[in-house]
DNA sequence: CAAAAACTGTTTCCCTTGGACACAGTGTAC
DNA sequence: GTACACTGTGTCCAAGGGAAACAGTTTTTG
């Protein structure tokens, strides 16, 4: 009864070892890590509990010894995979502090792409995305926002870091930025007249990789009004 | 040759009717109908070729005659839940003009919530979803941004709507955004130590469904600020 | 008008996945 | 030493995506 794997409890609770039978040959955490390594080489669609199972040569069914199915593996990989949240101390000042936090995310959410079509929709939420959300409060604890205002700024930053590593994940490797322009632009080729400011758009000349720093900036220009607003 | 149906093709041909044989019993909209249908009343993961078969009176294999695949089949629905893109000539001034396509956007996203999950990773464009671009393209148009730039800006926006609309979505239906804080909040219990600012910040009386105009302010602030720097 | 061609929907089959279940072996507690 | 808790395995099943061959239907061509 208090061992009923959810994944809550194989999340936050804590790893008891078994007292009786054999040695277990694996863990929670190997199968979560072999999962990430299978997911961050051929994306989450690879990741098929024959798959995890044979990469730590073990049957299928051995796993389910450690995790009730794979949705929890899923989530145990996801918050594996976020890691720790960065130490915000050596930056100065709230903004300076979300900016390294945004860039950190961005990092991780790079590092591992599927992380971004792992967390859509309803799921368990583990220790260190919690911890995530925590950095960035506490960076914003201070500057005179409330609670609600503090939350909703963490929420379009996180927005903001999702919808860039999406945008770099989408393309196929290799070229960073410059892979939508192309598939838009290929789109749009005679089409001109039915998309008008859009090709206009495309056709000017693009910096590379400028709209998270973008993007970035006119949310913490935004932030920085409300914070002047009220001090 | 011409007929090979690709995502793209059937995406972005026109729709030819055959010349010789039976009269087809279905279309390729009638098709991605039927599975906007399931999808919105079961979710995404209800949405099999047998179910929408079924639906549409047929078996699962007649469906693959107008459809090559399940990914494209996915991209259709996508391209015609999205919708026409919205008129934005009754709004006056970009920013009227970003805010209403913001929040068209974000009802888009509730009418149907299974397109969050459906657009991650690399996929075909549809003409809606290109049409939606060129509507925030053209709202910019003459601001004095450059191309690059409202790419960004609405790149930016996008992301903020899909965040709040996924936090929306992941509630479990009734209780809006209460839902998300109430989950975090259990875990808080009895961790306030290890999430201290965040327990604080949770603690404080949520004014409902401000996420969304928070955010939406501060990037448009943002994007202001960088206007009026420029004239 | 007859035959060929193009197209329809169906039936049957296969492969991959997630998971249930019973089994045999293994280590600890009494 | 024996009972018990626990491990990993082999077998089985249902659901899902898709291939291939088939029979029926309409139009075109001779």
């Amino acid at each position: 009864m208090a061992a009923e794997k959810t994944a809550i409890t194989l999340l936050w609770g804590e790893r008891t070892a078994p007292k009786r039978g054999p040695r277990p040959t694996l863990s929670v955490d190997t199968i979560a890590a072999a999962g990430i390594e299978i997911a961050d080489a051929d994306g989450l669609g690879a990741v098929t509990m024959h798959q995890v199972a044979k990469r730590l040569g073990v049957t299928k069914m051995a796993l389910y010894r450690y995790v009730p199915g794979k949705v929890e593996l899923v989530a145990l990989m996801i918050d594996l995979a976020l890691g720790q949240p960065p130490r915000l101390d050596a930056a100065t000042g709230w903004r300076s502090k979300l900016d390294t936090w945004a860039r950190q995310m961005f990092d991780r959410f790079q590092a591992h792409p599927w992380t971004l079509e792992a967390t859509v929709g309803a799921r368990a939420i583990g220790p260190n995305e919690l911890g995530w959300m925590e950095a960035a409060t506490a960076a914003l604890t201070g500057t005179g926002l409330a609670g609600p205002e503090i939350l909703d700024t963490a929420a379009t930053l996180t927005g903001h870091v999702r919808m860039i590593a999406q945008q770099v994940a989408a393309a196929p490797a290799g070229a960073p930025e410059q892979a939508m322009s192309d598939t838009i632009g290929a789109l749009l080729a005679g089409r001109e007249d039915r998309f008008p400011t859009l090709a206009t758009a495309l056709a000017a000349p693009t910096g590379k990789d400028q709209a998270f720093d973008f993007g970035l900036r006119c949310i913490l220009d935004g932030v920085e009004l409300l914070i002047d607003r009220l001090n």
